[in-house]
RNA sequence: CGGGGCGUAGCGCAGUUUGGUAGCGCGCACGGUUCGGGACCGUGAGGUCGAAGGUUCAAAUCCUUUCGCCCCGACCA
């Protein structure tokens, strides 16, 4: 491609409304426009990636005995209305009418849709097992969408999804599609892991995250130094420390203290530092409320070390609830008849009558001679002690971070961030019992499906890509995914230089490579702040100077230096450096 | 949904407090000089100031309503 015939504007400033770097790079290189909130154009060099991206996927789907199909992004409400998803999914799912009063929606996601194209056609064990998968657009009424392409109202997806005769079936469906994702991540260029994580709304029991590590991520994910164990902070779990419960003969008498001004764990810390107490001395002391599916809500104290924080899906599985909210001033106040902030386990301070499930971490239970609050507004008590004082469910309830032990090995857990790259389910039949989506067995019995279903954000990948991979000039794509391998700068307006480039240029093209040809009328400092903005990476560079030497410039957008290349070697030189030899 | 900010030329911004002929930089077009890290000089095109209503002799500026965008939080396969 000639960069003067390229439909490629690049922007010199950087767009007012974009704060990620991917967000910047993509607009600034000419990939990407926005048209609304989270609605994206594809320019030509953002299409050429995302062909890259999607050219990978199809390969190492294909070689892992997948099957492409494709399905309508508009839907008749009936089938989110068979599983339930119609009402659950809420204002995130984009609605609208047909003419006739009709009720239909953009589709967020298809498990509904390929298990209906399932039980259509498929009715025997032999025709398992069956993995298909699509990619194209999935539309989500974001809370917030952000960040240019990390967080879209419109999205490129490859969903796939397997249907097995039964767990043991998919549990192999579901190994076979992690190798296959662990082969398109490594394929991509991303540094990332595979980690533990919370299977949320989508059900199912087992799940695993593909996170792509980077500052700039949305989760935070816990990583092992030592094993693999690898974990999103929502279901993360850290070795409890072989503490000893707080001896009898240790304990102080309960101390009612007044301390006025106390609301948070800081103050309250500040308070009794002199007495010599420390922020792990302190017990905090939470209330959430649970709302069960039968519109009831049932309240839960929940304690953690003052210097630690309750991981709030932990709390809302051990509920039985879908998600669990801090209650608020008006709530607490007439349980507990205290303000927030003074609220505490113990027994003897609760007002009479109130009884409400203690929910702990097991790092309160050894915390010997601790500070509460007292149940009473204004005060605290010190010397408080588990079994003694108050009594609690101890679970794994805090979260994990930074320096805590591995549960599997022992080693050193290290925080990071990520982006959620792709995420693989086991389902089990959670969608196809619901829809009545049967074969018959090998026994003549009628059997729902057992399923799984395996996502990657295709255009959030492009961005994560560039999170990634740049500098403070621009992009460094990995080769794999760049929409040019090459840029061949001609600088100056020497025709014999314009000449030779030209037929580097045509060389490389008919060895297969895809090279872009800055062959406009600029200054050199333009072309070669547009080539680092844009990202390919290899850069030719043939000026007077080097021509008169008989060399061109070879330089790994990468790389810090730039080498010499004589000029009659410079064709198969960059082909071999794109094969990869 | 809560908090904060912003809509003025293709892009980035000033002008709004204190109403009075809409400006700057980049980009774009034309001419000239220049040519290895976003050159310089000259000329020029380009704006119903997000939209609607109101106040006023007069509104980008004041008032009301409304739409959109960004950031933080809540939320999120």
């Amino acid at each position: 491609m000639r960069f003067s015939q390229a439909f490629l504007p690049t922007v010199k400033e950087v767009p007012k409304d974009a704060v990620d770097a991917s967000h910047v790079l993509l607009l600034r290189g000419g990939y990407i426009r926005m048209i609304g909130a989270g609605i994206y154009e594809m320019l030509p060099l953002g299409q050429r990636v995302l062909k890259k991206i999607i050219a990978i996927l199809r390969e190492e789907l294909d070689a892992a005995g997948c099957q492409e199909v494709l399905m309508p992004a508009i839907l008749p409400a009936s089938y989110f209305q068979e599983t339930g998803r119609w009402d659950v999914y809420g204002d995130v799912l984009m609605r609208l009418k047909d003419r006739k009063g009709g009720d239909y929606h953009l589709a967020p996601t298809h498990e509904e849709i390929i298990t209906d194209m399932v039980r259509r056609d498929v009715r025997s064990y032999r025709q398992l097992p069956l993995n298909l998968f699509q990619i194209q657009m999935k539309y989500r009424d974001e809370p917030r969408p952000r960040a240019g392409l990390m967080r879209c109202r419109e999205f490129l997806m490859k969903d796939a999804y397997s249907f097995d005769v039964d767990d043991a079936a998919a549990r192999k469906s579901y190994a076979t599609m992690r190798s296959a994702y662990e082969r398109i991540f490594t394929r991509l260029g991303l540094d990332f892991r595979i980690v533990e994580a919370d299977s949320g709304q989508i059900g199912g029991d087992t799940s695993a995250e593909f996170q792509i590590l980077a500052q700039s991520g949305e989760d935070r994910i816990v990583a092992c130094d030592a094993c693999d164990y690898a974990a999103n902070v929502e279901v993360a779990e850290a070795r409890i420390p072989e503490a000893e419960p707080p001896k009898e003969a240790d304990m102080k008498p309960r101390e009612l203290v007044e301390t006025p001004g106390t609301k948070t764990i800081e103050q309250v810390v500040a308070f009794f530092e002199k007495e010599g107490f420390g922020v792990e001395d302190v017990i905090k002391s939470l209330v959430y409320v649970a709302p069960k599916a039968d519109g009831e809500s049932e309240m839960v104290m929940a304690l953690v070390r003052g210097d630690h924080e309750v991981n709030e899906v932990k709390l809302a599985r051990l509920m039985g609830v879908d998600e669990v909210h801090l209650a608020s001033d008006e709530d607490v106040g007439r349980l507990l008849r205290t303000k927030v902030g003074y609220v505490g386990p113990v027994k003897d301070a609760l007002p009479e009558g109130v009884s409400i499930r203690v929910v702990a971490d097991h790092a309160v239970g050894s915390i010997l001679n601790g500070v509460a609050g007292a149940t009473k507004t204004q005060y605290h008590f010190r010397h408080v002690n588990f079994g003694r004082d108050f009594d609690a469910e101890l679970h794994h309830l805090r979260q994990v971070g930074d320096g805590d032990e591995c549960p599997r090995c022992g080693g050193t857990l290290h925080a990071y961030r990520g982006i959620e790259g792709g995420h693989i389910f086991i389902l089990g039949t959670h969608y196809s019992s619901k829809m009545n989506a049967t074969f018959l067995d090998d026994d003549g019995e009628a059997k729902p499906f057992v399923m799984g279903c395996y996502g990657i954000g295709v255009t959030r990948l492009m961005a994560a890509a560039i999170e990634q991979h740049h500098d403070d000039d621009g992009i460094q794509w990995p080769l794999s995914i760049a929409p040019y391998q090459v840029i061949v700068l001609p600088l100056g307006n020497d025709e014999q230089v314009a000449a030779k480039a030209e037929a580097i240029y045509e060389g490389l093209k008919a060895k297969g490579v895809e090279v872009l040809l800055d062959d406009r009328a600029e200054r050199p400092g333009v072309k070669f702040k547009d080539a680092d903005l844009v990202g390919i990476p290899l850069r030719v560079t043939i000026g007077n100077r080097g021509l008169k030497n008989g060399v061109a410039e070879l330089k790994m957008r990468t790389g810090a230096d730039a080498e010499d290349v004589p000029m009659d070697e410079i064709v198969e030189v960059v082909a071999k450096r794109v094969r990869g030899e």
